[in-house]
DNA sequence: GGGATGATCCCA
DNA sequence: GGGATCATCCCG
């Protein structure tokens, strides 16, 4: 069941926590495409220093930002790859989406990431994700309540303990840099590296 | 207009 | 450890 506009209206913790567990889909003409998402990074608005609206940054590229929750934000890394994060409640705060553990569509995952991958290498960073799942920046701005690309609620899904660490690549943010913001699924062999500490809860406790 | 900078990935 | 590779931003 896809989730709805109300489960995205979460500040940029609460809806990094809520997604895990959760199931990414992708529509495409190839087919469909789905992973369970096991990492995610909250980035929280103009007082984040490695969020993209720092210090009330407004520039086109961000403009989704502080629009509806539930909405997608992809954008272009290093010139090369394309990270995708979710729309969240309060304005500017969103979470970033860094790993699957790969469910439906293997098989079309694998030809898109260019042919013999490990099914626990297919998605396991926020790049290579994106790639799998054939997400680009036609998908900037996509309603997930409508469209090709959506978060379901996890199926029977079996408990599991959140883990959490600090965020990759934000060293140049201050005292933010060391914010626990990057959360996982415990001991999943489908992150993208190892979290540093238990989260002393699971996903029972970030409904 | 032009230079610097990445929320990464892959290979050595 | 280092290079690829370019959209975006900020400064003039």
């Amino acid at each position: 069941m896809r989730l709805e506009r109300e489960d995205y209206q979460r500040d940029g913790v609460a809806l990094a926590r809520y997604l895990l567990g959760k199931v990414l889909v992708r529509q495409a003409p190839e087919g469909e495409t789905a992973g369970i998402i096991v990492e995610t990074e909250a980035y929280c608005g103009e007082e984040d220093a490695a969020c993209h609206v720092y210090g009330g940054k407004r520039t086109p590229r961000v403009q989704v930002l502080y629009g509806e929750a539930g909405h997608a934000y992809p954008y272009i890394i290093y010139g090369l790859h394309i990270l995708l994060n979710v729309t969240g409640g309060p304005p500017g705060h969103c979470a970033l989406i860094r790993a699957l553990e790969p469910l439906r569509g293997i098989e079309i995952m694998a030809a898109r990431r260019g042919g013999q991958v490990p099914v626990t290498a297919l998605a396991n960073g926020p790049g290579k994700l994106c790639r799998a799942m054939g997400i680009g920046m036609d998908c900037y701005g996509q309603d997930l309540c409508q469209g090709s690309l959506y978060v379901e609620a996890a199926a029977p899904s079996r408990p599991f303990a959140v883990a959490v660490g600090r965020r990759i690549g934000v060293d140049y943010a201050g005292e933010a840099r060391d914010y626990l913001w990057r959360f996982g699924v415990e001991g999943s062999a489908f992150l993208s590296r190892k979290l540093e500490f238990s989260a002393g809860f699971s996903d029972k406790d970030a409904k």
